[in-house]
DNA sequence: GGCATTGTCTACCATATGGTAGAGAGCGTG
DNA sequence: CACGCTCTCTACCATATGGTAGACAATGCC
């Protein structure tokens, strides 16, 4: 039992949960104040409104991932496809213990467009950084030669799209128990690992 | 200008763009009415429910990808890798037209129980022929190894991904011109390929 | 003790939503 | 003409939603 984490954390929590499985849309803040065990207006004395709560939400959300990235970017060689291996990890584990985490990012495109831009703006530096390594290593004859940034998206679009689509999962009778989920992990390496190879 | 489409086929029309857009919990029988031109009670003429409405909608949406993903496998020659190209070209020309196509389909995790049964149940006949296919082929060797199940997924999580995320998409500065549209599907076809090849 | 600040609450409110009831227009058939 | 059928409409309704106003308790500082 921790000693109860800060309301505003607990809520965080909360919301990023039932956005993510739900949509934006669809969860409104007596859902959230109720899970949270608070009332409604408590949500609102944090978040002047629900679309700031749906801003932090998605900061946090993009924070912490950024964060994992960074720190698999580190930690791996200088191998291209072993370095893609790490994020990719790095992103998976995350993604799975927390399915609403991916889910979430893909609301970005349905929210107001002042959300949108500051996310963008929030996450092209990564996205320029992941850019200009691809074309590098590309150059190098190190991964297989494209449009760096389709390449990029594609990467993303893989995983993401294998992450936050149980319906599609089900629809091969995929069930998701942990051994089924060590073999998706490395199926889906290899997936990049061969699409992304000279 | 067409002599006024049937109302039905009107409000399915407009449904299966508000939906895939805004996402179903989202869009309201007014919004839909609206946009169609007439009356709410009009709608709810048609379809006894927002639930009916949706699930006629999903219909629709896996009817139209169905016949266009059997033409492509029919007009196809034998080797796997053309063929997937064939489907997926098959694929990524609706959605290209109607961006929502795709993204509807998304919303179904979201949905009751009910309608996410009755979809995977209409889905799986073709996801079974997809699975079988790709297994025989592996097996000649003319696709690579792996949980065809998983790889079947992964080529829809790919595909669906890019097709709908436009977020990402502009993450990585892209906008959608005609020539843009190609070069995407160009690397989105190099992409598989890879992925795929032995 | 006095008092401001912080955090949570109860009581409301205006609006929007999915859905019901039922009227009426147009039309083909006896 | 009268009748029934199809289709669309206006008028409502109960409920849920995001948000405001302000009371009340706890805490720390003077």
């Amino acid at each position: 039992m921790t000693p109860k984490a800060p309301t505003r954390e607990r809520i965080l929590d909360a919301a990023t949960d039932l956005f993510g499985a739900r949509g934006v849309e669809a969860v409104s803040l007596d859902v959230i104040a109720t899970e949270v065990g608070v009332a409604k207006q408590t949500l609102l004395y944090w978040f002047a409104s629900k679309d700031d709560l749906v801003q932090a939400v998605l900061v946090d959300a993009a924070t912490l991932l950024g964060v994992a990235i960074e720190a698999a970017i580190r930690a791996s060689t200088d191998d291209p496809l072993d370095r893609i291996d790490n994020v990719v990890r790095a992103v998976f584990r995350p993604a799975v213990r927390r399915p609403a985490l991916l889910g979430l990012i893909r609301e970005v495109s349905r929210l107001s467009p002042t959300v949108g831009e500051r996310f963008h703006a929030a996450l092209s530096p990564l996205v320029d950084r992941a850019v200009v390594y691809l074309q590098k290593e590309m150059d190098r004859g190190r991964l297989r030669a494209g449009d760096p940034r389709l390449i990029a998206a594609l990467c993303y679009a893989t995983v993401t799209g294998i992450a936050t689509e149980p319906e599609v999962l089900r629809a091969v009778g995929w069930s998701p128990t942990t051994a089924d989920l060590r073999r998706l992990r490395t199926e889906l390496l290899a997936f990049l690992r061969a699409a992304l190879a000279p």
